[in-house]
DNA sequence: TTCTATGGTCAAGCTGCTTGACCAATACGT
DNA sequence: ACGTATTGGTCAAGCAGCTTGACCATAGAA
């Protein structure tokens, strides 16, 4: 195995997470959503059970508690998401998805399933299962944000 | 395969492309490499073999040509690149490292290389082979830059 | 020659994030 | 109970890295 190698896969890594990210986020507006960012999304998959804090998002996304509830201020003047009171602790707040925020969530989940389709046809679905599996299996817990 | 598949695909595909990135990032500054940037070290792979212009660095690396002289221009006043005439066109100079700069490069790729070895001991360099390949059939010629 | 396209830089502006300061509510120690 | 430290959240200012727009010099085509 060669060094440069080593670097091809960072490369190649890179190339597929971006496609990926890239492809969704036109489908997510192709569906109609438009002024949402690929952050935004991710913010969505950590809201959809029951909601979070604000900080429980920092802690998600990679980012300050500050960037973070930048964020969901702009996600409330768009309508995709709520604060409310959270039951049992009066400082925090309870972000949840509203009506919207559930649509859009499942547009990015379709978009989603709809490329890894596409590569389902080039890798077969047993090649993206270990696609991912590996990739679990070598990076768990690693980093949402990219690093540059 | 479900929907919510295809977001974990994403999401291990952006941890893995992060936590790559990152730990190369760290091994580069472990070896006495300050001030340097990820998106510099995809800038060093383009420059490596002949030097290159700004503006085929700009194509590279995704961004506008103003963007890759700003790059450049804090390459060159860190000493890994330094700016030439380009021979046949007086319009363009061509970019090309510095000793310094091969240094960094190297650094990088052994670093890169570390870290790839421990991805192989816990999937075999078979694992990483068909990773690799994998990610090349499914997104070749993908944008190195992160899309968020 | 003249007209257009290309390589590069300067300048200004914006976006998404950071650091720092601060307030309100909670948890802990005594 | 009380005082102190911790935690959740926001406001404000600043910064890094990028963008758009304008411009100049050289190159290539008509």
């Amino acid at each position: 195995m060669q060094n440069s190698d080593a670097m091809a896969l960072t490369a190649a890594l890179l190339a597929a997470a971006g496609e990926l990210t890239q492809r969704i986020h036109e489908g997510v507006v192709a569906r109609g959503f438009e002024g949402v960012r690929p952050a935004h999304g991710f913010a969505f998959t950590r809201l959809a059970p029951d909601g979070a804090t604000v900080t429980d998002l920092a802690v998600h996304l990679g980012m300050t508690k500050q960037a973070a509830s930048q964020l969901v201020e702009d996600l409330v003047r768009r309508g995709y998401v709520e604060r409310r009171p959270h039951p049992g602790d009066a400082r925090a707040r309870l972000v949840v998805l509203t009506e919207a925020g559930w649509a859009c969530t499942r547009a990015a989940e379709e978009a989603a399933a709809e490329v890894v389709g596409a590569w389902a046809d080039a890798l077969g679905e047993d090649g993206v299962r270990v696609l991912r599996d590996g990739l679990l299996r070598v990076a768990p817990g690693g980093p949402i944000r990219p690093a540059w």
